[in-house]
DNA sequence: ATATATAGGCACCTTATGGATAGTGAAGAA
DNA sequence: TTCTTCACTATCCATAAGGTGCCTATATAT
């Protein structure tokens, strides 16, 4: 039993230790969402993402590139021009992964008004309790 | 331009202010996403995912379980018996979302040992120019 | 009598993260 | 001269994540 689908290779992310673990803990992020999925289009500047992933700061854009790119996910070119240039794009290990991420946020784009009303019900739930 | 896959039904990730958005935020949490894989097999008690889930606490399985409530991806189950007897299984919803996060872990546990070994690189090469 | 298992709640604390703000340096425009 | 662009870097602060310990209540086991 137990032997469905987990550890197939000897990985098993429900095990701390286990590298498949901190690599779950590397995708928990919406920014490493937003980044890979914007990076499906093709290459592209670091200005441009910051346009396109409103209200990402410049930090947290330059924090997901670098471990984007620590991981082997991300490829970063450098133009030693002024001024600067510097474009990103996917890895093949980048885009096999942005295919999956492109379906959760579809997924999360189609099912936001259930969840939305799902929110709204708890709350009106938890309004009652507190009357109550 | 721009219009491939954005934004299909008016709604869009890459707005802060869209409940997609929002979706994405929730997703991106490495509790969410195995405590869903864990709840695929069908319900389960507290103690049984505690077990499963090597490194949670108490404190945070709950969390978890409450957020997932609330947003409609699992159905809490209360046994008014002594001692206490809960028990959480996926919705329907919860189902649908569980079957991409199964892939997105499967796909953490196949790469795992790339993603290592571009960490590792990655440590080299910024030793390297540390020393120079 | 004491301990355990059960599924939590609650309060406290430390650390990590997110996000905001300001600065860098060089070229080109106003 | 001051401003802007570009791709950052550094610093601070508020919030969040996460850890620890103690509390409930009862049936069962020791």
């Amino acid at each position: 039993m137990d032997s469905e689908e987990n550890s197939c290779l000897g990985y098993d992310a429900f095990r701390r230790t286990c590298p498949s673990h901190t690599v779950l803990e590397m995708l928990a992020s919406k920014w490493v969402y937003l980044v890979v999925c914007a990076l499906r289009k093709g290459r592209q500047r670091n200005g441009a993402l910051a346009r396109k992933l409103e209200g990402i700061t410049p930090k947290m854009l330059t924090q997901t590139l670098r471990v984007l790119e620590r991981d082997g996910l991300v490829r970063r070119q450098v133009y030693p021009v002024i001024p600067p240039r510097v474009e990103y794009e996917l890895t093949d290990l980048g885009q096999n992964l942005a295919g999956l991420l492109t379906q959760i946020r579809s997924w999360a784009e189609q099912h936001a008004p259930e969840i939305k009303d799902a929110r709204a019900r708890a709350s009106i739930a938890n309004e009652d309790e507190l009357a109550a």
